[in-house]
DNA sequence: TAAAAACTCACTGAAAAAGGGGATTTATTT
DNA sequence: AAATAAATCCCCTTTTTCAGTGAGTTTTTA
């Protein structure tokens, strides 16, 4: 008999840490070796050791899923990564898959859908949580040049959830309004939104800033 | 030696309920009764049964918690509800102890908090979530005759939140972008935001839509 | 060290939101 | 039935955002 999958999981919240783990008690196939609460403890771990997958959230404390994607893939390619999320946007779902995630499943996955994700993503083969699989099928085509966003327009786009205009923007950042609104405007583009209230709707419902 | 605990759970992600009955099987002075994963079949648990405590999420598919809390309270004002969020925003906390909640949760609670809080609650004691308790306490004075908002302004809300402008919110409405405009500024007021963005993050923040 | 990406700034014009005021009709509650 | 709250509509002005285009400087990366 093969040996058992290796899983690890990065979720800030506990209790979500909690129901995995008692979700995979049972699958004697599937051996959770260790979890952690945040971006940078995850990757000290994964300096000790290698899980052959990942379960992993988007919203860290101190990284975005996506970002942490990206850098664990570049480390240990070798790792399968499942994203793992309470909500189902397109634009998300597209990021976590193009930073190297083999799958995606959403938090109020059933048991079984929890182990076949996990051994479907050991087997390099995508899993996609049901709601998920039909928004990205519309995404992927549109999937444009997206090399996600920079540093300054992250901290424009926090400056912006906070509910400051340009002009507020551009002072205390100590730049043209004209630069914070093309910075906007960058923004605008990239998450493919139309307008502000969009805009920081999607990010906040996808974690994509810090609260 | 007295009866345990009844406590239920509603919550629409799998993994939380699974956590949090994993993390209360040891607890023997507390007794999982059930769960449900939505307002309605939470309301119809409750024709059956009637717990000690119930652990309620914010965002449910068809209904906010805080409205869930209000509506059980009237219907059953000897059970004890304890907020369950991934956030602590003070507006959020506020409303629910407002609308009868007895304390507040945060997700990524420990083992040891949960029962405390569970225990508490049942005595009537009211527990908050230790990040919560300081955003509360600032919170409580300045709790004006706030009567939230109506159903025409949730509608609005809903549309700001997906991105439609004012004259696109009328059209589907039926109604003139003046009467859209006065809504949202209703909104603004009521929430005292400045703007739309700031009103849109609080409102997806603190689960006050359906996503 | 080139090339690419990120950051910077400006101009124009149109569209939308925000701030302030007032007003009528329809529901709801007391 | 009277009072209160909700929903509807309009006016005006100012501020902010959105769309499109162009272009120089700095920083990062291949």
């Amino acid at each position: 008999m093969m040996s058992r999958i290796s899983v690890f999981i990065t979720d800030d919240h506990y209790m979500v840490i909690e129901g995995i783990r008692s979700l995979l008690q049972d699958d004697d196939e599937i051996e959770l070796i260790g979890y952690a609460s945040n971006a940078a403890s995850c990757l000290a771990f994964l300096k000790q050791q290698q899980p052959d997958v990942i379960l992993m959230d988007i919203s860290m404390p101190d990284m975005s899923g996506i970002e942490l994607c990206k850098e664990v893939k570049e480390e240990y390619p070798m790792i399968r990564i499942l994203g793992l999320s309470t909500f189902n946007q397109k634009s998300f779902v597209m990021k976590m898959m193009e930073n190297g995630a083999t799958g995606y499943l959403l938090k109020n996955a059933s048991k079984k859908e929890l182990s076949k994700a996990i051994h479907l993503a050991y087997e390099g083969k995508e899993y996609l949580s049901h709601d998920a699989s039909d928004s990205l099928k519309s995404a992927m085509k549109d999937k444009s040049s997206m090399t996600f966003i920079t540093r300054r327009e992250k901290e424009v786009l926090k400056l912006i959830a906070d509910g400051l205009t340009n002009a507020e923007i551009a002072k205390k950042l100590f730049i043209s309004t004209s630069t914070v609104d093309t910075h906007r405007k960058s923004l605008l583009f990239k998450f493919n939104m139309k307008n502000t209230a969009s805009l920081v709707r999607f990010i906040t419902q996808n974690g994509l800033i810090d609260d």
